[in-house]
DNA sequence: GAGCTCGGGTGGAACGCTCCAATCGGCGAC
DNA sequence: GTCGCCGATTGGAGCGTTCCACCCGAGCTC
């Protein structure tokens, strides 16, 4: 730590050209001789010199930097499009900074300034943690944005298309044979994106004929701790005569935080309970969890996403904000079936005594 | 787009001060007078002004910027650590900045070279793609590093003990009585953890009087994706009548793979075969997988690693390395039981006809 | 009233780079 | 022999900050 770092100009002195040269010879412009090209690298090479960012950024105005907004990357659906949103950064030649949000709206205000200071060339937003009006401020900035797996009006966005997502799932549910549906979401599933979801699915249901309908709000975390208090919700619910037999989830992670916790009050899945998540994760695939979902293309999403991104930020693309509305796909496992029989009077399940 | 950003001495000549004024009221320093401080901020605000970290930065010769190094986002154990090790530098007034390497080496080095240009403060390296050799170059960056969650000698580190990891999953299959053990392991496993944890297993093995021994390799991602192919291997060793009967995980997610794998061969678990695995992801306590395992304390290590870290970058800790082990726990639940009966003649599970 | 202190404020030299305009030496053409 | 010409090389301004040394004037002490 005692030793000054090398500079450009230690390289300049130590191989005899100027740092101008230096500099052309790292950045690879042309018009340097061969013998000069080989006597500055082995200079910098003995040196270990190695180019500041920071100044490079600074003179040239711009920086090669992306910034990602995450609600929560413990969510695999978004674990994997970060892995995905660096690869292709990476093919671009751009480097991600990720940021976690936690769902706290404070911290995602504060992770957007620091990206801002940074000067990264452009920001990917995969969730909003303190609703929509973060768009304003990068709005004010006029930096480069586009939204990835949520729709937003005022920016570039890509995402599936959440009515006929919501739509699969239920008429899935309802062919067969489901007649009391539920919408499953957690608080961390971001308001704006419930709201559209929740809203598609009883669209969806009255469109399938189906009238009666519920909503059930899991703490995830607390159902994956054990919590009991978690579930008392659903128990009650489950415990009506009429209760839903089947549930269509915002998420695969609300869907698995269901199935757990319907299964800890006795139910089974899919024979008391049939269940539908929305992403598609890999863990989905599991047989012993077999969730049947609605997928997302995240590697297509991912990567229109970044090109959409790139053309803002080369210029390229002009004011109108464009959308990208993929197809989901119904992925159907093992986690639905036809309802139980209540012809013969009344629910099959009984609630396993505590 | 078009507009210029505004700088400090467009917010000075809007306020009638100089920069220097300007640059003491952005910081916060004392000696500004309260009126003069209102009259910048108000300025500020009209222009829009935020200040520009690059330039910061380089004229404080460091930034506030931690880089993280991980192989594979993907796995949960990772995104945990992540997470919580981005919510600690936050606390600490630092940024981080993630990098996937996605188990390339030359990614590894590549995004350990981008890291190193923009000057991070300090790297937390959670796994190694590439091998230890990028120790090398970080030492004679004379960088801040900590590694978390694997044991590194020329480094600080904080790691779980492995081989009282390992200890606690083969006593553990012991005491149900298993007597042929395997060990499970992926190549997603960096090879330097893999062999400490594998000789680990053998050592305890050993110990506990167990003579046979296997290993496994599963390509987990190719398990996950439902190919045949990458069952063959764990097929050809449970068809054998000597077969293991109980398995010691290099992770969880290993395990679980394991565990698909084998009841996609037909066995069940733990019924014909006990799993134990490595880590403790959240996800390993739904019922439905109810994953045995021996569980790293991740906040631990996060909090203790990004202490080690901050020592490192603000001097205060000097040259030796320290190396933090910390006790890994067992957490028993349903994928670990008491092997099948051979003494009826003969294994008890039989192939699933394909 | 001379000398001091002290709070508030300022000028300017860095920080390490890029990039433009200018320079410099051959070298072939006239 | 002089004149462009052209490739290789260079000086220096400037990117937006920080921070140190300095300045200024008001109030205090003796």
């Amino acid at each position: 730590m005692t030793r000054q770092r090398p500079t450009i100009v230690d390289v300049a002195d130590r191989s005899g050209v100027s740092k101008s040269t230096v500099s052309n010879v790292i950045r690879g412009a042309p018009n340097v001789s061969e013998p000069t090209r080989q006597r500055v690298l082995a200079a910098v090479d003995e040196l270990g010199y190695r180019p500041n960012a920071l100044a490079r950024h600074l003179v040239q105005q711009r920086t090669s930097t992306i910034g990602v907004v995450v609600g929560d990357l413990t969510n695999p659906i978004y674990s994997e499009l970060v892995k995905l949103l660096e690869q292709h950064a990476l093919a671009l030649g751009y480097t991600t900074m990720v940021s976690n949000t936690n769902g706290h709206p404070e911290r995602e205000a504060a992770r957007i300034e620091a990206l801002l200071e940074r000067r990264v060339a452009g920001i990917a937003m995969l969730q909003f943690s303190g609703g929509r009006s973060v768009i304003d401020v990068l709005h004010r900035d006029g930096i480069a944005v586009t939204v990835i797996s949520c729709f937003e009006e005022r920016t570039d966005c890509v995402t599936v298309d959440e009515s006929s997502g919501l739509a699969l799932a239920v008429r899935h549910l309802a062919e067969l044979g489901h007649e009391r549906l539920a919408y499953v979401t957690s608080p961390l599933v971001e308001e704006h994106t419930n709201r559209a979801r929740h809203e598609s699915f009883l669209r969806e249901c009255e469109r399938v004929g189906c009238s009666e309908t519920a909503v059930v709000t899991l703490d995830v975390e607390a159902v994956l701790a054990h919590d009991v208090r978690a579930t008392y919700g659903l128990g009650r619910l489950l415990e009506s005569t009429r209760r839903p037999t089947g549930f269509a989830a915002a998420n695969d992670i609300a869907a698995i935080a269901l199935i757990e916790a319907a299964e800890r009050l006795g139910a089974s899945v899919p024979q008391d309970v049939s269940v539908v998540g929305f992403d598609g994760i890999t863990l989905g695939g599991l047989s012993r969890i077999a969730l049947t979902t609605v997928a997302q293309p995240r590697e297509r999403m991912a990567a229109l996403g970044m090109r959409l991104l790139m053309d803002r930020i080369d210029g390229r693309a002009t004011s109108p904000p464009r959308h990208l509305l993929l197809e989901p796909e119904l992925v159907v496992r093992a986690t639905t079936a036809p309802p139980p029989d209540t012809n013969e009077g009344g629910a099959t399940w009984r609630r396993r005594p505590a």
